[in-house]
DNA sequence: ATTATTGTTTCATTATATGAACTGTTGTTT
DNA sequence: AAACAACAGTTCATATAATGAAACAATAAT
């Protein structure tokens, strides 16, 4: 492990939970020298990545952070794009989206587009999602490579309510079972009374990049409704992996009108209001930022 | 110098005018050995701060700075203030109008909102500001520490365009100026026929954050217009003083009525459509996150 | 077909990281 | 008020990781 390695680590510890820190505990989080922990500490604040308050001491992300990100999104530019994305499903199905993106092994909320209605389900940009308990989770990992699925499966599957589902291999049928369908679905995982679903968006190896998702109040959440969510993500999932630059797994789900199995308050139709045709795609300027390695 | 400073100081180098790098490039730009930046590079790559284009290899930011900023906003919400804060000023002025936080020494483009106008004056987030050229520097400047404005101005001090001011002693007697009035005014100094206003936003240790400014063709931009923009840009900065959880210097001019010398189409009264008061700032939670060392 | 350029690896040398113990400060307990 | 505890930051001899010239392999240019 180089030095690097070590100082960079201590980045994963700055979450939306924990956004600061003071050096003790990062040294004792870490389980690394005290002495070494301050060397890195100060490293990255003459960096700008971090910063330090000046009267508590404790350390949190800086400035440069900001500036980062903006050059990233300068050159893949996800945020205009996934906000239309976003706002055309609410806009559609009446509930709370967001998107999610995949760092370092972990899948964290992006974006949130809340619903207009006054029982919506709150979620905040930043927070980690568990990849086990929720239905972005396992979207994620119905699309992710099986020795993804088998490392993460043999971490220790918190249960967060009665419903969360603990057993790898029941949570292993469920992923052949939404990788099949394009979307997975998961009731009250993290809270009770909230079904969501989600699908993933890929990358230039087919591989799932991120996700997006539906959560609705269970009350509000049927069957077909939840069948026709799907549909609409997988549409939606579709035109995010255009964008992204990426390409879709061989065996993702054909955009199919859902079965006609009640009149559905969800539009089975143009899933953007500017449809994304070959064209339009052709136009996209996905060029340069493709695969990446791993 | 560290390891860690060699590595990080890499991460200067992406910047919305070049957001990829090759390795080759970014040796010679930093002017060290080629075995020494690819081992950084693999380390920013493994900790997901960087990725690496699977065919051009090249190198890009990743998507842990996407996390690393959304983190911070969570601690520092200056996303959600700011957009109010711009989208009022360019409800009165009619004019775009952004923001740009400094990072590193530099100052970048924050956060753009465009006029509604057809004739509009066109910037882009994340984009660097020279401090000389720009009304947003010289506000800064106006009110940085005397090191820094020495500093700024011995390097070398392109014009952009016929009507840049390069000259530093003139360029210090207009900063004397501009920190009296509480506001720059900088007339064609990277772009002819715009002209724009600034005001500097300030830290808990009464040093600039960050600017406001505004940004209008120049036939729209007459003195008066300019005086006004400039007293409610001085309104906004002492609000986004406040949300920041800073402190404004003492010499800060209050905000005053502009002087009746024309009709002016700009509202004086309130900036925001909340008003910021006092028993509304004290909710803000500034908490936690004050002065920084440097 | 040949040459140039570039990303990546190697390895002996040397400089840098390391960490246990120490210092100084602040805030809390007795 | 004295003693104590918690913590940020520093020191320095030692060990370890960084270094960079050169080699290598793969691709692009001529």
């Amino acid at each position: 492990m180089t030095t690097i390695d070590k100082a960079l680590s201590l980045l994963a510890c700055f979450t939306s939970d924990h956004p600061s820190h003071k050096l003790t505990d990062l040294a004792r989080a870490s389980g690394m020298n005290k002495a070494g922990v301050f060397r890195y500490l100060s490293g990255l604040v003459r960096a700008g990545v971090l910063e330090q308050d000046a009267e508590t001491r404790r350390y949190r992300l800086g400035s440069e952070v900001i500036r980062l990100a903006q050059v990233r999104d300068s050159s893949i530019p996800v945020r205009s794009w996934m906000r239309r994305l976003l706002s055309d499903i609410t806009d559609q199905t009446g509930e709370t989206c967001h998107a999610a993106l995949t760092s370092q092994g972990r899948l964290f909320t992006y974006m949130v587009n809340d619903s207009p209605k006054s029982l919506q389900v709150r979620i905040s940009p930043g927070m980690h999602l568990p990849y086990h308990a929720t239905a972005s989770g396992q979207a994620f990992l119905a699309f992710a490579s099986e020795d993804f699925v088998t490392s993460q499966l043999s971490e220790p599957l918190n249960a967060f309510t009665s419903g969360t589902v603990t057993d790898p291999a029941v949570l292993r049928d469920r992923l052949r079972h939404f990788r099949q369908q394009g979307f997975s679905l998961s009731e009250g995982g993290v809270d009770s009374d909230v079904i969501s679903v989600a699908t993933p968006f890929f990358d230039a190896g087919a591989m799932p990049a991120g996700t997006i998702a539906i959560q609705a109040p269970a009350a509000r959440m049927t069957d077909a409704i939840a069948q026709t969510s799907g549909a609409l993500l997988c549409a939606v999932a579709r035109q995010a992996t255009q964008h992204y630059g990426g390409v879709l797994p061989a065996d993702f789900p054909a955009h199919h009108s859902p079965d006609p199995v009640s009149t559905n308050p969800v539009s089975t139709h143009p899933v953007s209001t500017n449809p994304v045709s070959a064209e339009t795609l052709s136009t996209v300027p996905a060029a340069e930022h493709q695969q990446m390695r791993t």
